[in-house]
DNA sequence: ACCGCACCCTGAGCGC
DNA sequence: TGCGCTCAGGGTGCGG
């Protein structure tokens, strides 16, 4: 799942096939929740524009198109932004892998999860967007309109300080699991790095917000520093449906500590990582190393 | 103000 | 072989 580190990776490596072009065609499906601004205004308002930068705002990528405008992308759960061309298994389901060679690659064409193609009026390739389960977002904003998804961010978890945290725990009753997932809070946070957070500050995922001490939520400010520039070098985590805009996997699922390690041992003491739903997600600690 | 929970969606993995 | 079930999860929105 997408999380702040795969969105900066697919930034980065989609900034450049995006960049100073100029959009000759957009294609979608049909309309659905997906598309926040309906299929025909995108269509109709982006032919023509400039891309004149991409840049990430949590877990946002906003292309900024034209004078002013700019277009909105979350990848939800399983959002994939590649350019057209790209051959990988990843994109292909399980049964068709199934049915190749094991080195056997494909160029992926447009299918029926492909929600957004970005055709461009030079000879380069498309970028497009897909999304199987389609819990991720389109919206296009006029120049100089205001969004309340992004106003509502807060600080990016690349930036977050110990302070922030600890402030905005005061006399919460949430599980800190919870707080640190609240995009309000720590903007680009997500499961997985919430789980892996929480262990190098050891601290137990289901424990009050409240509880938190000042010394644990600079730990946990530090740590959301290590393990998101760390898995960004690394080219993010490549569990479930993420896949790099340049069709290759990330690496970081080979680091985590705890997250989806159930039964595993503890890396630093040995004891079986444990699984316990906290607010709805799953969490992953180790019940000695976590108080 | 705060908190828990339902909901959106589809594919994998399971038992039968 | 294939059906039906459960599970996963980001973010929003609602009811208590």
């Amino acid at each position: 799942m997408p999380e702040l580190p795969e969105v900066e990776v697919t930034r980065r490596r989609i900034a450049p096939v995006m960049v100073g072009r100029t959009l000759r065609e957009v294609r979608t499906t049909a309309p659905s929740y997906f598309f926040l601004t309906q299929p025909d205004v995108l269509a109709r308002e982006l032919r023509g524009a400039k891309v004149e930068g991409l840049v990430r705002a949590g877990k946002y990528l906003i292309a900024e198109v034209g004078s002013g405008a700019r277009l909105l992308l979350h990848l939800g759960m399983t959002g994939q932004l590649f350019a057209a061309g790209v051959s990988s298994l990843r994109l292909l389901s399980a049964t068709a892998r199934a049915s190749l060679a094991p080195e056997e690659q494909v160029a992926f064409e447009p299918d029926p999860h492909t929600h957004l193609q970005l055709c461009f009026a030079d000879e380069g390739p498309d970028v497009l967007f897909r999304d199987v389960r389609k819990f991720g977002k389109v919206q296009l904003l006029a120049a100089g309109e205001r969004s309340e998804r992004l106003d509502k961010l807060g600080t990016d978890a690349l930036e977050i300080r110990g302070e922030q945290i600890f402030r905005a725990s005061r006399k919460r009753k949430v599980a800190i699991k919870s707080l640190l997932l609240d995009q309000a809070v720590v903007a680009g946070s997500g499961n997985i790095y919430a789980d892996e957070v929480l262990f190098l500050s050891g601290v137990r995922p289901g424990r009050a917000a409240g509880r938190v001490t000042r010394a644990e939520t600079e730990r946990m400010a530090c740590g959301f520093h290590r393990v998101m520039q760390r898995s960004i070098e690394t080219g993010g985590s490549s569990i479930s449906d993420y896949i790099a805009p340049d069709g290759s996997d990330g690496a970081y699922q080979d680091e985590r500590r705890v997250y989806a390690r159930t039964g595993e041992p503890c890396t630093v003491c040995g004891t079986p990582i444990r699984r316990k739903v906290i607010g709805q997600r799953s969490s992953h600690y180790c019940p000695r190393c976590q108080k």
